[in-house]
DNA sequence: TTTATGGCTGTCA
DNA sequence: ATGACAGCCATAA
C-alpha cells in the first residue's frame, strides 16, 4: 500500500456526511494535484469491506463516473441518496449545494 | 525497461 | 448546457 493511497483515503474518509467532493479536489487535496485519476484508481483498489465513503466522491459534473462496472453507480447514488443528497432529473447532484470545500482551500482559480 | 489504459479535468466547438 | 480532444501520471502487463 502506498502513502499515497493513504492520503487518499484520509482525505475521503474527511468528507461530512451528505456531502460531496470531485476527484480533482481530493487529489488536490492529498498533495497530488492533477491525479484525479490516481483517486479513481485508488478508490477502486479499495477493499469492500473498507468503510470508506467512496461514494461520496464523484465527477467534475457532479454525477457518478462511468467505470468498469456499471452495477456501482446505482450503488453509489443509493448510498449518496441515503445520506440526503439530492440527484436531479438527471440523475445528477447539485455540486452548487453539496460540494465539500475543507477550510483553508478556496474555489478553483480565484473564484466562480 | 516500454506501452496501454483509466471511477478525470480543462479547453475548445 | 453537452460532445470531442489532449494532457496528466500512477498502475498493470
Amino acid at each position: 500500500m502506498s502513502d499515497l493511497y493513504e492520503r487518499i483515503y484520509a482525505v475521503v474518509r474527511r468528507i461530512p456526511r451528505g456531502r460531496v467532493t470531485t476527484y480533482g479536489q481530493v487529489a488536490r487535496l492529498a498533495g497530488m494535484a492533477g491525479h484525479a485519476r490516481q483517486v479513481g484508481y485508488a478508490l477502486h483498489a479499495l477493499p469492500e469491506k473498507s468503510r470508506l465513503p467512496w461514494h461520496r466522491v464523484v465527477n467534475r459534473r457532479g454525477e457518478i463516473s462511468r467505470r468498469s462496472i456499471p452495477q456501482a453507480e446505482a450503488i453509489q447514488k443509493l448510498l449518496l441518496e441515503d445520506e440526503g443528497v439530492v440527484f436531479d432529473g438527471k440523475g445528477r447532484i447539485r455540486l452548487d449545494r453539496v460540494l465539500w470545500i475543507p477550510s483553508g482551500f478556496s474555489r478553483r482559480s480565484s473564484g466562480r
